[in-house]
DNA sequence: GCCGTTTTCGGCCCGACTGTTTTCAGTCG
């Protein structure tokens, strides 16, 4: 059964082989745009009705019909027809950069090429340049541009791209003639992986900090740099951005710069329709055709304001409905930090954990929490060293010995459950009522079809003593796709039973995802906010979760961490 | 392909930088 990220996926490719063949680019747009919407709506597009498809601004007749036929035979004919025309190898020339839709349709019917080597080989040769349009300097950007593609130029995790991010904004500080540098981009909207680092910088003279950001040590090569924009590859395999912007634009630079690009291109296009033309200098009269006199630009609320829109936190800058929710002033409170009184999910050194018990707790109490649940693994997951019953029950009084010397923390035993191949739980019943806080998680037989993969978590769910559902969708970013489970059928089950659902804030796995939380938020089921800590610092990891949460809409009362320790004991009991 | 309180046809967000060009197309975000 086809899901929203293959629809998604489908939608994209059709887009890019559309462009290859040099299809009207509104066209092509059209079918990007449904890919966005598809990948980030909440419920299975699968499931709806072509009415209800068609209620979604950005998809029509075409695009609706298009689903209707993948529900259906899980394939798109137009797609296959498309397909048949140009080879694979197109696509992954399309995602070397400095070539896109024309200029690799030219090397295809000139010189034959259809893949990354025949590319190679051409330019060892000496052919590109040959080419009308191509010169010795392109076919040289195109040549690093190959070795971009396949080394780096891959995402990079949110947490990683922190650190990365925090060191440049230092360096960038540092310089004599900056006044204010910022992150913008993927980066400042929280996503999960972050494709490149944009920085924005009002400054006292911007083409020397162009320069001299050029010339950093941590700078691998200059991809591009004029007045008031550089781009660079750093040594750790990232693209960086600068901009530098005049004082009086920071604002509208600032919107424009964090995008996302589907939220700008929706904002402008209200923009006009209010008589307004907005871009990174400013928001401008349609009247003021030289774009002389900006009536906003300094600050992104201003922006907004002028729009008739309150500001949009930059979390939720995906075009899923952030828009309509500001214009109609009901955009989320989101959760932040200092909602969280605790966290539901971690190991000790009893299985996978770098740390004690009493260690982690100290940690915890670091953290300025009320209470925490410090958990391990279950018996069957023996990479894990798994806890017996026996040791199990070893742990509950050394638990308690932990809690007399930490009379400010409260002390609650969870335990990370498995999901057994047939949705039967890893300890009997009778322990697992000796557990506070019992996650239930899926570690094995990935692979289940669809089917059975939803029924054993339904079935875990309906388990009265399971509490939470750690990592809904198994994935691993960058490593592990997730398991086929139908989330919705699963959320509504938890919806059912008041069974809650985690976000896990491991940088790798950040599950559930974003568009899963909302849905889950939509259904009312409880969430709880998780580090998967497998070590005291990986405490800090709740930032992320945090982040995660924020992206889904959520805010402190749609999750458990908010209650204090004696509603949370009230809620285990229930 | 989508969309419509100017429109059911003819529009569709906006600008920077590069390279190959004598005024602009292609790419990118």
């Amino acid at each position: 059964m086809v899901n929203n990220h293959q629809i998604s996926q489908i939608f994209e490719e059709m887009a890019e082989l559309l462009e290859l063949s040099g299809e009207n680019i509104f066209r092509v747009r059209a079918y990007q745009k449904a890919s966005q919407i598809i990948g980030g709506l909440t419920k299975n597009a699968r499931d709806l009705s072509q009415k209800e498809l068609l209620e979604i601004p950005g998809i029509g007749k075409g695009i609706a019909a298009g689903i209707e036929e993948m529900g259906r035979s899980g394939k798109l004919q137009d797609l296959e027809k498309l397909r048949s025309r140009f080879p694979k190898g197109l696509l992954e020339i399309l995602r070397v950069p400095g070539l896109g839709p024309k200029r690799a349709m030219i090397l295809f019917s000139k010189l034959k090429i259809d893949s990354v080597d025949k590319l190679r080989e051409a330019i060892e040769r000496g052919k590109l340049r040959e080419l009308d349009g191509f010169g010795a300097k392109l076919e040289e950007n195109i040549r690093k541009g190959l070795t971009f593609a396949q080394g780096a130029g891959k995402r990079m995790l949110y947490w990683n791209a922190r650190l990365l991010m925090q060191d440049m904004l230092k360096v960038l500080k540092g310089f004599p003639e900056v006044v204010e540098a910022v992150p913008a981009g993927s980066y400042r909207r929280g996503r999960e992986t972050v494709g490149d680092l944009d920085i924005l910088c009002t400054a006292r003279d911007g083409v020397k900090v162009l320069e001299h950001f050029a010339k950093l040590p941590q700078v691998e090569r200059v991809l591009a740099q004029g007045e008031s924009k550089a781009s660079v590859l750093l040594r750790a395999g990232l693209q960086c951005d600068l901009r530098v912007v005049p004082p009086h634009s920071f604002g509208a630079a600032l919107q424009y710069f964090t995008g996302s690009k589907d939220h700008n291109v929706v904002l402008r296009e209200l923009a006009l329709k209010k008589g307004y033309s907005l871009n990174e200098y400013g928001l401008f009269k349609l009247s003021d055709k030289e774009h002389k006199r900006p009536v906003a630009g300094k600050t992104e609320e201003e922006i907004y304001k002028m729009l008739g829109l309150a500001t949009i936190p930059p979390e939720l800058r995906e075009n899923r409905g952030e828009i309509q929710a500001a214009q109609e002033n009901r955009l989320p409170r989101l959760i932040e930090m200092k909602d969280v009184r605790g966290d539901f999910h971690n190991h000790t050194f009893h299985t996978d954990g770098r740390h004690s018990m009493e260690e982690m707790a100290h940690a915890a109490e670091k953290m300025g929490w009320e209470w925490v649940a410090i958990g391990d693994h279950s018996q069957s997951l023996k990479v894990a060293r798994g806890l017996s019953v026996e040791s199990l029950r070893k742990s509950f009084r050394e638990l308690q010995e932990v809690q007399k010397k930490l009379p400010r923390l409260h002390l609650l035993r969870s335990m990370e459950v498995d999901i057994l191949k047939d949705g039967s739980m890893d300890y009997p019943d009778a322990v697992l009522e000796e557990i506070d806080v019992v996650v239930a998680s899926v570690h094995s037989a990935f692979n289940l079809p669809e089917s059975e993969m939803t029924d054993r978590i339904k079935k875990a769910i309906r388990n009265p003593h399971v509490d939470i559902v750690g990592h809904l969708s198994g994935r691993l970013l960058g490593r592990r796709e997730s398991y086929q489970v139908d989330t919705e059928e699963v959320l509504k089950e938890g919806a059912l039973t008041q069974t809650a659902f985690e976000i896990n804030g491991q940088p790798q796995r950040q599950d559930l995802w974003d568009v899963h939380a909302h849905r889950a938020k939509e259904l009312d089921v409880p969430l709880a906010l998780t580090t998967d800590a497998h070590a005291v610092e990986q405490f800090e990891y709740m930032a992320l979760a945090v982040i995660q949460a924020r992206r889904a809409w959520i805010e402190k009362e749609d999750v458990l961490n908010s209650l204090s320790i004696k509603e949370l004991k009230e809620w285990l009991k229930n």
